[in-house]
DNA sequence: GATGTTATTTGCAACTTACAATTATATAGC
DNA sequence: GCTATATAATTGTAAGTTGCAAATAACATC
């Protein structure tokens, strides 16, 4: 028996950061057809002659095409279908990436556009669905892991960490519960002797425990 | 710029059922080369020219080749890299599946093998790692998702729903806790003047309220 | 009707969470 | 220096959850 045809293999990372503007994601403007010019979401593909898996190519592509190499990348979902894509069937295996606001100033190509994701524009492909997904995922995941700790530097307080949930998830969270949860669960470590001083009390800076995600405990 | 190389795409499925010895993946003898004879996940290549999406080539393959519609489909993770499938670079969607034991026996193809996850044999390919993650999705989601529900009958008692819960998570879980959790949430609904009758007590039936997946309230 | 067994509910202590108020600590102005 | 001010961090408490144990309910069988 033949082999079936196959489909075309790409990979599209829904980089998020954190603006002034809220939750953003990193749009590129895309080098050729379909739909050259336009707004889209980080992609490419998959170079079999040098990619050790699809997370590789992710983190190829968002060098190359974006000039980063990301503190958290997480595979999302692969978007597959005949319509997708006008060049034919097609599969993208989406990635959700974090990135502090930093990073992308500094290191960042200057043709990356952030938009906050509550004012997408209209997107080719399905890069809407693929964003409204990743959301799904993002704001799930914060409820019970340090997820949005990524979007932070290295170094914060417990007041901008408190801030960011907030921002992620989208609704007002208790103070004292939330830095009582953070703590019990080991989440961070206080970062000895350095303190962020502004005009008013110094807060404590703090660290991730872990360098990858952490989930915090929970019962049925 | 010429197109890159493709890779190979298929399809591979982790049909979970619950029987005696415990949480059981279903294994079927691979039809073909490579491995042909050796038993693997229930698997297939994408048609382009009939499947609407990697979830509709999962469910065709599902009854193609095992004879089986399943009440719970839902897209696991793509595992991909050059070395995985010696055919070359690959890409496998793969899928978790679960179905009540009762539907495997009556509809399900004679070649399929049941095998309790924790004494499966050597797998070809990755699948014993795909069914690794599978198992940690199911776990993770059963603690707060109706999740274990979709490997029993359409009806059930809430002391069946119970063990299930404990058999995929494998810890003991209290009883009168887990009553008022499944209440409380409105997972379940009780089958108006239909009760499973033994020698003893009778015991109410529940069905789901919802045909998908419910997740719990959880707070952060 | 007494007994055995499973189904279901109840009571309560320990633990969590939400909300409000209090305490702590710096700068800036005087 | 002392006070005002603003943010950081903790504390107190009521309301809600969970874990554990015991009590109550309902049927079949003898």
């Amino acid at each position: 028996m033949a082999e079936p045809i196959r489909p075309i293999v790409t990979v599209d990372v829904a980089l998020f950061t954190l603006q002034e503007a809220g939750l953003s994601v990193a749009l590129l403007a895309r080098d050729r057809e379909p739909y050259a010019g336009r707004p889209a979401l980080i992609g490419g593909w998959i170079h079999v002659d040098e990619d050790a898996d699809a997370t590789a190519t992710a983190a190829r592509v968002l060098r190359q095409k974006a000039g980063l190499a990301v503190p958290y990348l997480e595979q999302l979902y692969s978007f597959s279908g005949p319509v997708r894509d006008p060049r034919g069937w097609s599969v993208s295996i989406a990635f959700i990436a974090l990135v502090p606001a930093a990073n992308l100033v500094e290191a960042g190509h200057p043709d990356l556009r952030l938009t906050a994701v509550d004012a997408l524009p209209p997107l080719p492909f399905d890069h809407a669905e693929i964003i409204e997904a990743a959301l799904r995922r993002l704001r799930g995941k914060a409820t019970y892991s340090s997820l949005p700790a990524f979007l932070l530097p290295e170094e914060f307080t417990l007041a901008e960490l408190h801030a960011v949930y907030q921002q992620v998830i989208g609704t007002r969270l208790d103070r004292a519960s939330f830095r009582r949860k953070i703590m019990d669960q080991g989440v961070v470590e206080p970062v000895t002797g350095r303190q962020r001083t502004g005009h008013f009390r110094p807060a404590q800076l703090y660290r991730l425990t872990e360098a990858s995600l952490t989930e915090f405990e929970r019962t049925i």
